[in-house]
DNA sequence: AATATATGTTTAATCGATTAAACGAAAAAA
DNA sequence: TTTTTTCGTTTAATCGATTAAACATATATT
């Protein structure tokens, strides 16, 4: 058995006070209405016992947790493990635990993980929401339960949301291709109708078309979530097996990227002499890549603490207006994309 | 404001009967007690009015949170994020919420977060301990709080943990490298007392010891956590610029290998044809190196699913003896160690 | 000396759920 | 008909902390 934790109980029964009192005294602020020679020792029988506060009975009287749940795609992707953990240093320094959850994409394993997490009474949400999660979204606005989106948005919900701008990160990056010689671009996508994807999609088509550059029906590639090995596969094949063959390739995802270069490799095809490529985001895996990778870097440390601190405010002051926040991504110019 | 939510006596006040009477119904094993009537009533004024029982009012009067705290190195790390999310997933199914936090190798934190955690009611641990944080073990054994501790172990304390046999891995690692031509074998680990480190570099030298193979003073390199890249250039330069320069190396993590790994580039060593190596892990980084890895990989996922079963067992019934596993790693032999 | 004010401490309600015990009414046994 | 059982429901205590309000004392004011 537990030893059964010191509470204040015990403490003003060792001091001979009441309950009231001992809560008086540890709760600083209040010191003042009580006596310093009972304040004393009561400081001191605490310490003796090693007085720690139970923060559930806190919380239940306060309605406040000081915990934030955090729902991404998948903890164990190098992209959101990364985000976990910017948002859990920054949340601990002020005050908030974090309880995190993986979606694996999936609408309804978010939906779960929300009642769950609501249950266990968190006081607000950092969320990047899964394809389909909308009236999930609407159910939080409505309960006014604070939450701020991340990575992804929907454009027809008002939320609290911290994303990159991905139209225009997609735009520059297949500019560049462009500028670098490239005519015949290909972009590789999730099949998905979440808005940062299409956005990265329509940045490309934009890109294209600036550029006076026609685009192919088989250049757009967008591949199933759940099957990204044999998707990428297909759609490499069929952007290089035509008339048209694309001679750079736009991947709008680390993992389509990793998928997409090993494929490339089995295929003989070199970087950047046989084909270009632009990837969005980093990954210790293309530190060993032989051609340093041209790739789209996301300011993750801006995104997970300006969440924090949008969520924060609003658990605070839920009165406030939601925040959008469009950040800058910038394209990190590499070797893989230079073909002259 | 968040919408006051619906509590039982919301219920209670709608269908006309006492807080106790609803409470019964709704905990489902009780519900004999109560008239199939009225029960019925409680029912279908509990799910109109969409209740969501509290948890914190029921950790409050159970003394049980369903929670485990997980406390890792650094969340963002692959080989940590991996072991997160199936711990994740194993304590999920069994009804349990992981809260988590990164220690980053320091007892300090490690011992804030315990606390910390704590004080928030958690269950019981999972933990991967810092150097130095014996004190730590021992505090929650004294409270008779469960916990586990996974990939290292303190072996001069009774504790849970599930481990692998870091002897043998390394041993039979280095057995394979010298049967395959290399004589002068290095090892690269962390500088720390650590158990697991320790059993990796005795594994080592007995390997070495049982093939008749001496051991030159600059083959073994112990390098600081918190200097990794400097720490690896000095080690390697030292391993190779001397009179015995070594001809292969293990690497006692993930990490240290990629530094490794990129030095050795940058000194236009080739592998295997200049230098074997041998790394503990895999890591999605591995898999653009141009010659695939021989390594150690471990049993992550029966790791992260016996410390939960552990953990679970042991929160149930804490009279239960701690249980000591040690599991074996499978080395994974690729070119990188094939020198002939 | 009587009254007002300040000071220090306790009482008791509260958060939301659980559950032993008490209670009242109906059904069964005498 | 009276007594005993059974059944269904409510009362009230509890978990641990917070905090308004009540209550004593002591001190200050008139």
């Amino acid at each position: 058995m537990q030893k059964k934790k010191v509470s204040l109980k015990d403490i003003a029964k060792k001091v001979g006070v009441s309950i009231a009192t001992v809560s008086y005294v540890l709760s600083k602020d209040k010191e003042s209405k009580v006596s310093l020679a009972v304040a004393a020792r009561v400081k001191k029988a605490a310490k003796e016992l090693n007085y720690q506060p139970n923060q559930i009975a806190k919380s239940l009287k306060s309605g406040k947790t000081f915990t934030i749940g955090l729902i991404l795609a998948d903890i164990s992707n190098p992209f959101f493990a990364h985000i976990a953990r910017i948002i859990e240093d920054e949340a601990s320094k002020k005050g908030y635990t974090v309880i995190f959850g993986s979606s694996d994409e999936k609408a309804e394993k978010s939906w779960d993980l929300i009642q769950f997490l609501i249950n266990r009474q968190v006081d607000g949400f950092i969320i990047a929401p899964t394809e389909g999660s909308q009236e999930q979204i609407k159910y939080l606005k409505n309960q006014n339960i604070p939450f701020v989106l991340i990575d992804r948005c929907f454009p027809e919900l008002v939320t609290n949301y911290v994303i990159i701008d991905n139209f225009k990160a997609a735009f520059e990056a297949v500019d560049r291709l462009v500028k670098t010689a490239n005519k015949k671009i290909g972009v590789i996508a999730y099949s998905t109708t979440l808005h940062h994807m299409k956005e990265r999609i329509h940045g490309y088509y934009e890109a294209m078309h600036k550029n006076g550059l026609e685009v192919k029906k088989e250049w757009v590639k967008e591949i199933d979530f759940f099957d990204i090995k044999e998707g990428i596969k297909t759609a490499i094949d069929e952007m290089l097996m035509n008339k048209n063959p694309v001679k750079a390739i736009l991947f709008t995802t680390n993992s389509l990227a990793i998928h997409g270069l090993k494929y490339l490799d089995e295929l003989n095809y070199r970087v950047p002499q046989n084909i270009s490529i632009v990837s969005f985001d980093e990954g210790e895996a293309f530190d060993f890549y032989y051609c340093p990778l041209t790739h789209i870097k996301q300011p993750l440390l801006e995104i997970g603490r300006t969440a924090v601190k949008i969520l924060i405010e609003q658990i605070s002051d839920p009165s406030l207006e939601e925040q959008q926040i469009l950040m800058n991504a910038t394209l990190i110019v590499r070797k893989s994309c230079d073909r002259r």
